[in-house]
RNA sequence: GCGAAAAUAGCUCAGUUGGUAGAGCAUAACCUUGCCAAGGUUAGGGUCGCGGGUUCGAGUCCCGUUUUUCGCUCCA
């Protein structure tokens, strides 16, 4: 099958079975938002739940918190993402490309300076010894002509800039006549700012509200919270502080199902080190995390490092966990050596001293950061996607089932009588008791018993326990497993002891120790 | 944002040169069977994505729009 239409049947898989729907669909959807139904919370949450006990539980350096969404604006000004994530962008209709309106002002402007140069070269080349450099560039009437020119664009350009007025932009790219790199046309679409921050207004607009923002990544409320927690919990570096919650993106194309939605949800590990300590912990983490995707057992062969060449201004080292998707080799998960960029940018902005004392070296310094940061959609898309089947059964028929790791499984048994009378429900429901208050548990009696496994294996349910007339006898059920078909006839009173042995999570979590 | 394609029942789709909306599966009820999806009977469910236009008449033709998919572009 090719690969674009498994991944077409695994989104129409998702939403036939309660994992995930569009966002508003009754109203024709929202564009790249959905929502998680029945089974998809269930599988979000333990996905969550597998992240939160391998990072907290597992570790007792390491402890979480929950910030808010909102925080104060000059937070992200300190962050870089108020720099970094306003950017005026034009396009041009016959290349089709897009370019960033102030760069291409930009490279206009270099090239007048680059006009000067030349004249000044070619004097000097004509002159010889006898040149006056200073004396040329002040009083050669071309030079300051292309030097007049360039001021006036610069002064324009400057203040199109100040006030963000993207029609000027654009008015400076027409006058001077600026064309495409590529199609040398003119031919330009309006300029647009994307801002990949959403933002609002806190307090009433009467008595001037205050502009804030949805958070783009939710590092940032560790980072302001780094004193609180360090010296309330009286942790000692190295520790981590972990947090999952929402962020949101405005991007600019958002596609590919729930790889990249506007509204998200990040799992995110900041751990603070002694500087110069940072590039072993950096090589740890990623063993350390690699080893929580391995654990899951969806195959070695589809996660790979991807390390980054061109580093983001905050980090001295950066690799992405990449998963093979349906689409291709993609980021689920970023580790990166953030140095100590955030703290010291929070101590400059804020005024508060944000360092840390280490009392074995007597000293006080800003300590360093090691981020590990993983989108739980982007999870849950790798980990629904890989165990998606159409298995060809040796009847000749097919049938759907989905692999999930079965602590994950948003059911982990379903209990269903063979036939729905001489009091079968009824024992079948005597179990359900007795298993729902530490397992998520199904009942189910509605058409033939194989029709009713079929639709277990579609959303995952590791096990089918069946009722019947030989329980009512021996109090003995079939468990039939997802993955092999396979049944087996056991006593009711092990139901328990196999369930935690197979879709608990503490056996998952053994695994990473 | 640009270009292309698509949108009819929960799902997959049919719907003739424009003439009263269909099938299979799914869902619900009852009967039957009883260990790997297909038995019988019956029922519910669609102002054909939305808004205009042409026409006596539009699911069908034209324009606009929304959403989705693919390519480009963007992506800490």
């Amino acid at each position: 099958m090719a690969q674009e239409d498994l991944f077409k049947k695994i989104v129409a898989h998702a939403k036939e079975y309660g994992f995930v729907f569009p966002s508003s669909e009754i109203y024709d959807g929202l564009s790249a938002v959905y929502d998680y139904g029945q089974n998809g919370v269930e599988l979000k949450n333990n996905i969550k739940r597998y992240w939160w006990a391998a990072m907290t539980q597992l570790h007792e350096n390491i402890v979480g918190i929950d910030s808010a969404i909102f925080m104060h604006p000059t937070i992200w000004k300190a962050s870089g993402h108020v720099d970094a994530f306003n950017d005026p962008l034009i396009d041009n209709r016959d290349s089709k490309k897009r370019y960033r309106a102030d760069v291409l002002i930009e490279d206009e402007i270099a090239k007048y300076d680059e006009k000067i140069d030349k004249e000044v070269a070619k004097a000097a080349k004509k002159f010889g010894d006898s040149f006056d450099e200073k004396l040329y560039r002040e009083t050669n009437p071309r030079v300051l002509e292309h030097k007049a020119k360039r001021d006036e664009l610069h002064a324009r350009f400057a203040e199109a800039m100040e006030k963000m007025d993207l029609e000027g932009l654009r008015q400076i790219i027409l006058d001077y006549g600026i064309v495409c790199p590529i199609s040398g046309t003119k031919n330009w679409t309006e300029v647009r700012q994307f801002n990949l921050m959403f933002s609002t207004e806190m307090g009433s607009t009467a008595d001037g509200a205050m502009k804030v923002y949805l958070r783009p990544e939710t590092a940032q409320g560790i980072f302001v919270n780094f004193l609180n927690v360090q010296k309330t919990g009286r942790m000692r570096i190295p520790f981590g502080i972990a947090q999952i919650g929402k962020a949101f993106r405005n991007e600019i194309v958002a596609r590919q199902f729930i790889f990249r939605m506007r509204e998200f949800e990040q799992m995110e590990m900041q751990f603070f080190v002694r500087p110069g300590e940072e590039l072993e912990w950096f090589a740890k983490w990623k063993e350390t995390r690699l080893k929580w995707h391995k654990a899951l057992g969806l195959g070695d062969a589809k996660y790979r490092f991807h390390d980054h060449e061109k580093l983001a201004h905050y980090a001295n080292a950066a690799t992405d966990i990449e998963f093979l998707m349906p689409f291709g080799f993609k980021e689920v998960e970023g580790i990166h050596s953030r140095t100590d960029f955030d703290l010291g940018n929070h101590e400059k902005f804020s005024g508060k001293k944000i360092q840390y004392f280490d009392p074995e070296l007597n000293k006080s310094y800003t300590p360093y950061v090691i981020e590990t940061s993983i989108g739980v959609d982007r999870m849950f898309l790798s980990i629904f996607a890989s165990s998606y089947e159409e298995e060809q059964l040796e009847n000749g028929e097919t049938r759907v089932v989905l692999h999930l790791p079965a602590p994950l499984a948003p059911v982990k048994a379903a209990v269903m009588p063979l036939v729905r009378k001489d009091g079968l429900p009824d024992k079948a429901r005597e179990i359900i008791n007795m298993l729902r208050f530490d397992y998520n548990v199904q009942y189910d009696e509605k058409d033939s018993i194989g029709k009713r496994y079929r639709r277990q294996d579609a959303v995952g349910t590791p096990f089918c326990i069946t009722v019947d007339h030989q329980t009512l006898e021996d109090n003995t059920v079939t468990v039939r497993h997802r993955d092999t078909m396979e049944q087996s006839r056991v006593a009711i009173d092990e139901l328990p002891a196999i369930l935690n042995k197979e879709v608990s999570m503490t056996e998952l979590l053994k695994k990473l120790l």
